[in-house]
DNA sequence: GTAAAACATAAGTGCGTGCTTATATATTGC
DNA sequence: GCAATATATAAGCACGCACTTATGTTTTAC
């Protein structure tokens, strides 16, 4: 839950893929693991440090548990990256219009 | 030079510890070596890492290599993060601050 | 030219990590 | 209750990785 453990849980290429496919709104373990070509037990391990790391929260129902993006998971990386905004050029710019958009 | 270098890059608090210090302006290896108790190879690799992840750069001078954050080098992070821009509810707020401040 | 300094590379080591198969636990449908 | 389904846990394995010591390379100072 603390910076170390979301920058080591992101580290992983199958679980940032994990982490993409929530985003189109909540899955179970068995659709997060359809593509990704790992064994039930790597899914459920990968999930379970994305928990710890507070990135994705679960909610069981019945024999299914349903996983999805924790809010605010992310603000660990996003509070470290604002220490570096003076070496990021390019980037203000896309970010001030992201915003902008958002107000509307 | 990809997403998956930079975030493996930055899953090692040594590392991330290494761009802290270099937030001050460039340094070279021995400045770097200073208080992270590992030795002159370990932050030799530790930089050879960081700079093929695009995320530092370095500047010969003589028999001394000042390394500095590249700018821009965090982009991939950055881009990567704005697609969850859903879920960072309560950093948006703070993020717009920042802004306003830059602009001044 | 020679020694020292700054850094890089090589080689080895121990531990972490991502995977597997096997098994356990819990829930549903019949 | 019993079989099937959904997920978690255990144990083992192979590889990656962060370190170490030893050595190489380049540059400066004398």
């Amino acid at each position: 839950m603390n910076e170390s453990d979301v920058f080591r849980a992101l580290a992983d290429p199958t679980r940032r893929a994990v982490l993409e496919r929530l985003l189109d709104g909540e899955k179970n373990a068995s659709e997060l693991r359809e593509g990704l070509g790992i064994s039930q037990p790597a899914v459920s391990q990968h999930v379970a440090v994305l928990r710890s790391a507070g990135l994705i929260a679960e909610k069981k129902s019945g024999r299914h548990v349903h996983y999805s993006l924790a809010p605010d998971g992310l603000a660990p990386v996003f509070d470290w990256l604002t220490r570096y905004r003076s070496f990021w050029p390019a980037r203000v710019d896309r970010l001030k219009t992201l915003l902008k958009e958002m107000d509307q």
